[in-house]
DNA sequence: CGTTCATTTGAACATGCTCAATTCCTGTGG
DNA sequence: CCACAGGAATTGAGCATGTTCAAATGAACG
């Protein structure tokens, strides 16, 4: 029996559906095997306007999620790691809303609609974990929408950084030092602000040795500089001082 | 049987989850009551950091979703309308991470997740329902965000003010004369400008006769013109002109 | 009525964008 | 291996949008 824990891949450990694929004591693979598949930089997983039949489990490498304007302008809407469920945007209307585009050599795992809904007919478990999963998505995005219309450049900037530290740590990875598997156009986009803005944020953290900045790799040494900056703390000492009165804008913390 | 068909209100027509209380012949009441309750205004269905036991569905009236950031600052991350789900967020943690309070008086219709939980359990279009009112938050939240980063306040204004005509169109009210049941500062939060740029977004909107405002009711006058404002024709006429290279920005098109 | 809150309006200023130019990588082909 | 081309990233300077601040007006409610 051991050696069928074994293929309990370690690609698997973080994955939010692993109830699907063993049983609740996790010594056995239960279920049918799952299609795995390699992705490689640039490839798109699905595209806007797709048929959805199927959700997916990365297990390994990074995606970008986008959506098109009107006007065809594209905005990022989230960055997705190990054991992040993609495709949930196609309940909806049954076409993806959504296009997905990997950023590193990647592999996801698929799992077709119909075998989710056989799933989720059988277990409790199952049911409860896919919409916490979809649940979890909506508050992410909820609190980005936040962050973005309540904190300035430097802000969001830190947030983002912090977040990935975060992301990469529970995924057994370093917090401090890790690449940056987007290109900083795709930053500026999903933070909304331009380019250039992102790349000042960079050079500003890198003189006040915040972080150290090297290409695409990026060394966090001073975390409590980082939650301080997206605190508005730019240049205050960690007293507390009287804020003024607080109005919603981006600007009230920035303009000390 | 007749006198039980009548007791499909009104209210239910739209509802996301009418599946749960009739079945699909649609003729017949087959599940037990539902409990439904009434609220008023500034009144909180739930608030964040509460219990998540149960999802609801707004019969009438309408609700303002919030978050509250780490400072303090309260972001408003939707308005909700009768049929909309509403504590679709709680089922990430098992307590709610938003908070919901009425606009006005308002009813809902309550489903604990225990009996949400047995209705997947037995029906698979529950389960799609479901899983499709979660997909349509996300997307709804993934819209929003690429509208704020890509707009500028005429645009998202006018964007805000053609979604609720849509909405109201949808549930058999006028499109083009309606009342806001949130106030200025609300719209404002929302959107992520100051209030007094709502302010004068309605009053340049009024001096092109685009719309006629009176206190919080709301008359369309010419929703072409609207359509132009989101597209970014401020000042320019219908025919088609060379953009410029079209950057991220919100500002890109607004120079015109 | 008078207090309070919501909304509007005006004027100055600040953040972050645009534009333009340069430097730095990466990969490709001679 | 080096030169070169194309893209990615950086830097500087001016400017526009939308915020901040201040004050006035209007509506609502006791």
């Amino acid at each position: 029996m051991s050696q069928y824990v074994a293929q309990q891949s370690s690609l698997c450990q973080h994955c939010a559906m692993s109830g699907m694929c063993f049983d609740k004591s996790n010594t056995k693979i239960v279920s049918k095997s799952r299609s795995h598949k390699i992705f490689h930089k640039t490839d798109a997983l699905f595209r806007a306007g797709e048929k959805f039949d199927a959700i997916y489990i990365l297990r390994s490498g990074s995606v970008k999620a986008s959506l098109v304007s009107g006007m065809g302008q594209e905005q990022i809407t989230g960055f997705y790691f190990p054991g992040d469920l993609l495709g949930l945007d196609g309940f909806e209307t049954g076409e993806h809303s959504q296009t997905l585009k990997f950023l590193e050599t990647s592999s996801v795992c698929r799992i077709a609609y119909s075998e989710l809904d056989a799933a989720m007919a059988n277990s409790s478990s199952i049911r409860f974990k896919l919409l916490q999963g979809m649940s979890e998505a909506l508050n992410l995005d909820d609190k980005f929408i936040l962050n973005s219309h309540c904190m300035n450049a430097s802000q969001k900037f830190a947030s983002f950084l912090l977040n990935l530290s975060e992301k990469f740590e529970n995924r057994g990875l370093s917090s401090h030092i890790f690449d940056l598997s987007m290109s900083r156009v795709d930053i500026a986009n999903y933070l909304g602000m331009a380019v250039e803005t992102v790349s000042r944020q960079l050079t500003q953290l890198q003189k006040e040795q915040t972080i150290d900045v090297n290409k695409r790799r990026i060394s966090i040494l001073d975390i409590q500089r980082l939650h301080d900056c997206v605190n508005g703390d730019k240049l205050l000492s960690n007293q507390f001082i009287a804020m003024p009165k607080t109005r919603m804008s981006h600007h009230a913390i920035a303009s000390y």
